[in-house]
DNA sequence: CGCGTCTAGTTATACGTATTACCCCGGCGG
DNA sequence: CCGCCGGGGTAATACGTATAACTAGACGCG
């Protein structure tokens, strides 16, 4: 009661296993007739036939495999990522397969002991940058996610353009007429969160005041350290650019335990337009990223890779989305 | 410069092949002397060597991957789920992939060409019943989550104690004083909400009144359904149970909307205890599920099944917390 | 008629591993 | 001195596929 074989399947057709092979693989225009071909895939259907994979990746050296290193699981943006890169992949008869970061897994264990060395090439964020040394992929082609450009790892390279949608909040926010920012910046050590902090920095004139508070990437520890923030001496800013939009969410919800209004008293811009910029009230002022594509492009860079071709595009552009938490500054 | 094989550890020790198969494969108590053992592994380190797993697996007929079914990347359950079934696998030199449901990638489309068929187990969520015959996996070992027992295809099971979890909620809800309820449902063809609807109804005693509102699992569509559903003629229930956080979040939105607020004109409960229930305003009150352990359990079972031993294990606990949504209704 | 060419296949081999069956040699009991 | 045994290793093989190299026959053409 064991899985058929293309042998099998040849004996069953009467005729070779070669031949079985060719016609399975599409390969067989001019070398075998249409009627010994229609034999073999009857044959093949009637027993059930399916490749061993195993015994395929073997023969061709290749797995058809992508690795898809992802901070953690748990992100909605990567989920997106991921589809995106699945539904190209699928296009090239690949697969992904995910790594999440080992955090919560144990930096000791390996959650990949039998697809780590099954791969043809990996596609990596960069604020997994950990995860991607535990892996030791380095001998594999590399694609990086929104990466420095100098980590010279990558073979090639897919970025968003988060310092054009940092200059688009600042923009939208100084028409409305605010002069006092304060950036929320994400605790994490990743290139993509400095070129925001770089960019804003950049946009934000003179004139005006900029601050910098930052916060683990979850909505109460955001929380916590917005309350801080705003509770502090001093004047209070109008506008909090947030990193992401859970550190706009825990923004919001400090604002509403000190009494101050959202947006009339203060205004809360978020990054990456997650489900959760729409489920909280109001809904969140923020930044669009087209993370599918991100997965896509990704994908077809890797493809590209293997292939041998170069690969370059330019950033994927980036959107402002208004919504219900801005507004001018209190006219004080 | 391509990746050292067994044989060329093999030539570099100065043994041959098998003795290296045998070293490295841990066989080797009385068949080969310790100082060849340090040799081989010696010259092992030296080359960087790491065994071909499509070898490997060729050879031994067994992938040692389990492939782990969700019906969405996105959510924050099935994320922690594979956590949990990824670290047990991993304690067993096993690998656990993904299969999200194909909604978004194509029904046609199969994302697993190189995975398919080259997996040893399958565990996947009866919410994802449609992407489980996509897969065509029911020749494998199959460890159902959360599903209908009368599903005969599963060989194991492991089942959260989804009606007890909603007993709690009707329970403190009653305790409140409230009469009234209306069950938000999600709008999903599975198992596991057709029991919460059967639990709810059972606990709910004869002299209260109870109804039903469906909505499919996403914040936007929960509020507009909420919103029709609360504005529509008649006495107005006091309090929601939701079966899904998501769906609650929609409710809280949608009752603000009519100027009612929670908790002290309408209580709402949540389901599943996402990040979400803590990141809006008031905190949800709602069902803690361990979905890491539901993770490991599936994982415990399948390695069981694939043992050909037995498993069977109670139904897995789940705990009301109760936070600021919720309320005694008003008084009236 | 002889030769090249085309069609429709077949035979043979390699991929890298795990494991079974075998082999050699030194020592030991008889 | 022979048979036997056990320690230490090796040779050989099979897993299932893809493909290069080959072949048998039919056919056209000079």
């Amino acid at each position: 009661m064991t899985r058929p074989t293309s042998r099998d399947v040849a004996s069953a057709a009467g005729v070779s296993q070669a031949t079985v092979s060719l016609v399975l693989g599409g390969k067989w225009r001019g070398r075998v007739s249409e009627r010994t071909a229609g034999l073999v895939r009857e044959a093949a259907a009637e027993l059930g036939y399916r490749p061993n994979l195993a015994a395929r990746n073997l023969r061709l050296g290749s797995t058809r495999t992508a690795l898809l290193v992802v901070p953690a699981l748990t992100s909605e943006f990567f989920a997106r990522v991921y589809t995106g890169a699945a539904r190209v992949a699928s296009d090239h008869g690949f697969g992904v397969v995910l790594y999440p970061s080992p955090e919560g897994i144990g930096p000791a264990r390996d959650p990949f002991p039998s697809a780590r060395a099954a791969l043809d090439g990996v596609i990596a964020s960069s604020m997994a940058a950990d995860a991607l040394d535990a892996i030791g992929g380095a001998e594999l082609p590399l694609v990086m996610l929104d990466s420095d450009p100098a980590d010279g790892r990558a073979a090639a390279r897919v970025n968003l353009a988060m310092a054009d949608g940092v200059r688009q909040v600042a923009e939208h926010l100084l028409g409305l007429g605010h002069r006092r920012f304060l950036h929320f910046a994400a605790d994490v050590d990743s290139w993509t969160f400095d070129v925001r902090a770089e960019a804003l920095a950049a946009v934000v004139p003179p004139h005006a005041e900029l601050r910098t508070v930052r916060a683990p990437l979850s909505v109460p520890d955001a929380r916590t350290a917005m309350e801080a923030a705003l509770a502090a001496p001093g004047e209070r800013p109008t506008a909090v650019v947030c990193d992401d939009d859970l550190l706009a969410a825990g923004a919001c919800k400090a604002a509403r335990r000190l009494g101050l209004r959202v947006p009339e008293d203060l205004s809360v811009t978020g990054f990456d337009d997650l489900a959760l910029a729409t489920a909280v009230e109001p809904e969140l002022t923020t930044v669009r990223l087209p993370a599918e594509q991100v997965g896509e492009q990704g994908m077809s860079a890797l493809l590209a890779v293997l292939d041998g071709s170069g690969w370059t595009a330019p950033d994927i552009p980036v959107d402002l989305v208004v919504r219900g938490s801005t507004a001018p500054p209190p006219a004080a």
